[in-house]
DNA sequence: GCTATAATGCAAATCATTCGCATTTAGTAT
DNA sequence: ATACTAAATGCGAATGATTTGCATTATAGC
């Protein structure tokens, strides 16, 4: 793959975000560079294990870097996204099921976060 | 919410299914009902409890009927999606996270079915 | 049965994502 | 440095899933 100022911008978005990224949000930040290039280039990084796609519920797809693995809490109230990690080994174990081959492992986990966790009814 | 004959046609689908069907896939089961019914119903059980409706990756949302909560591995291969029951109680417990409030848990698992196992590379 | 309200069908509108194709550029060989 | 080839981009149009507006019809209560 070749290292190109689009796709090396679209890193930098990505890596200096907190949260994970719609494409979108994406092309907010880098309104120069065209939509389907960075839904290309996303792809492309995807296929590479460089970032991750999530799927979390609604309409557009989030991206975010790969450091290490870790899982997600979603607020229900502001759909903010929290990363959580735990010993996946031990849950693979856990979760061994007869005949399939478990490559990954995704949690989610819904709820109410610290700041909406009060107005909770 | 009334019980129309169309609603009662939907559920009887899902029931009926041993996986999570979208909604084209209902509509292809029942095709005298208009999609667009489909998909408004479909959003009504949810909001009832009903169903659940997964995002299971890519492009269509599947919907199941929500018999005891249950997690889902889903093979790399064929993309079937095959269900498994833990302690949530106890994973709720495991996961707890500073001012977080978990009322939901999801686990994902992706992998190879028993049927793909062999061919893996 | 009569009525008010929710449900349905249909077609058009949205929204995210993808594609085709002509043009430009990175990486490489000359 | 220069020329070349394949990959990367931009742009606009195409797709596909899902939603919406609105006129028509059916359900639940009276």
């Amino acid at each position: 793959m070749r290292i190109t100022k689009h796709r090396q911008e679209i890193l930098d978005v990505l890596d200096h975000s907190e949260e994970a990224l719609s494409a979108s949000a994406i092309h907010a930040s880098l309104p120069h560079i065209n939509l389907a290039t960075i839904y290309r280039n996303l792809e492309s990084f995807v296929e590479a294990g460089t970032i991750t796609k999530l799927n979390l519920g609604g309409e557009e797809a989030q991206y975010e870097i790969q450091d290490e693995p870790h899982h997600h809490a979603i607020c229900n109230e502001c759909n903010k996204v929290i990363h959580f990690t735990v010993d996946d080994e031990k849950l693979v174990k856990e979760f061994a099921l007869p005949g399939f081959l478990i490559t990954n492992l995704e949690v989610t986990l819904r709820g109410t976060c610290a700041t909406h966790k009060t107005k909770t009814k």
